[in-house]
DNA sequence: CTTTAATAGAGAAAATTTTATCGATAAAAC
DNA sequence: GTTTTATCGATAAAATTTTCTCTATTAAAG
């Protein structure tokens, strides 16, 4: 198989615009096409086909003029690319509502994610199960980690006690840190900390609003709802 | 009050950080500060404060040399800012596990949103309440959504429903759309629609994981975690 | 077989976003 | 009261990201 010369950093933006890619060409591929071009993707997003095209050089795939790129090509190498090819073992902390709706997102494990189990103080979440995995003391995480090898830490509590669960999983060897904690976290530069944070989506959205009404008819919608 | 020339257009990224900034206000407002300078609030977050300067500037606010702003003035006016001031009603369409983790998060309300009620075609869910909202079936949401004049449509549907759920919306009225379906929507153009989606954020923490092994232990977590 | 049209890929240009610089100002130190 | 220091606000520079332009390639049409 033949390679480009991938660039050496990506951006994250690319980054973020590859699973929207990944999620489509799925579905095409469901759909039984067997190539697609830069210029079908981007029309499916509003994006600019170069704009499509660069990302798309990251994974290494090399495409045909006049036809575009093997789909299933392209799926494997961005989920190759993306990490999502092999299996993280994660640690969530913290079974309230948000917590559980992680738990029971079956998806995951198409991204590579695979939560084995969960952590919360709460004694009458303790020692239940949620969607098959068991809600254990947040004390049995440092032991549990190293034993059993989890690098990813999925924090669901509130933000109050965001930093404590951090510091408790970055002391049990914990790598990366997803966090849905509304709360900015100090960690050690050597482990990844990912924001997964609802309320920035929402700010776009009941910005976007707001201006529309302020703006009365004219203008809707002149901020392009991209990425 | 003074205010200074606002920016006639705001990019999504300064969009994006006016909530994190938002956070930590109201947390540095209730330890009792009355100022904050940009660079306390650039260096929560490791930002440059000359950015944080420039974000600040959408608001209205003006700081004072040496001083910095006034917290208070600037919690009220980024919430304005972000139309957070006024509570907006939505209804959510999809009352699966996500749906239920929405339907459950108290801080919405925090964020001018009010989830109203939920609708779902499950007939087992149909008729049941969540966190005290009553679950509907989807053939009421386009009469209540007129005679309640709710703008605000949540999407926790699985991906191959979330079109057809959006175009249920849309034909209903509702002109705003906050999609967690991992599926490219089409809308019409002066429907705002905005994606909330924890795949995009999975994969700049899957990737740089990957990056990390894949490089061993020299450069790790070289791609800053910001925004 | 030749022409046409669609697309990849490379590089340049444009646009946007972030970071740096500098003068002004106000509090604190001296 | 003067000097020092921290910060704002404005502008300029740098970096990054997106978009455009052009050439080469390949399939399809004529």
């Amino acid at each position: 198989m033949i390679f480009k010369k991938k660039p050496l950093v990506v951006s994250r933006s690319t980054l973020k615009r590859l699973p929207l890619y990944l999620h489509l060409l799925e579905k095409v591929m469901a759909e039984g096409a067997e190539y697609v071009s830069c210029t079908q993707i981007a029309k499916e997003f509003d994006f600019d086909p170069t704009q499509v095209r660069k990302d798309l050089e990251v994974t290494g795939e090399v495409g045909t003029a006049r036809i575009g790129f093997r789909v299933a090509g392209l799926v494997d190498s961005i989920k190759e690319f993306l990490g999502w090819n092999n299996a993280h073992d994660a640690f969530l902390v913290g079974a309230g509502n948000l917590g559980k709706a992680l738990l029971g997102y079956r998806d995951f494990e198409k991204y590579g994610l695979n939560i084995v189990a969960a952590f919360d103080n709460d004694p009458r979440k303790v020692g239940t199960r949620i969607f098959g995995k068991e809600v254990l003391p947040l004390n049995r995480l440092a032991n549990l980690s190293k034993r059993m090898h989890v690098h990813i830490g999925i924090v669901s509590v509130p933000a109050e006690h965001a930093q404590s669960a951090v510091d408790l999983m970055v002391n049990a060897g914990i790598k990366a840190i997803w966090n849905f904690a509304p709360a900015p976290l100090r960690i050690p530069a050597d482990v990844i900390l990912e924001n997964a944070r609802l309320t920035q989506s929402l700010a776009v959205l009941t910005n976007n609003l707001k201006r529309n009404r302020d703006q009365g008819e004219n203008n809707a919608n002149s901020d392009v709802s991209k990425i």
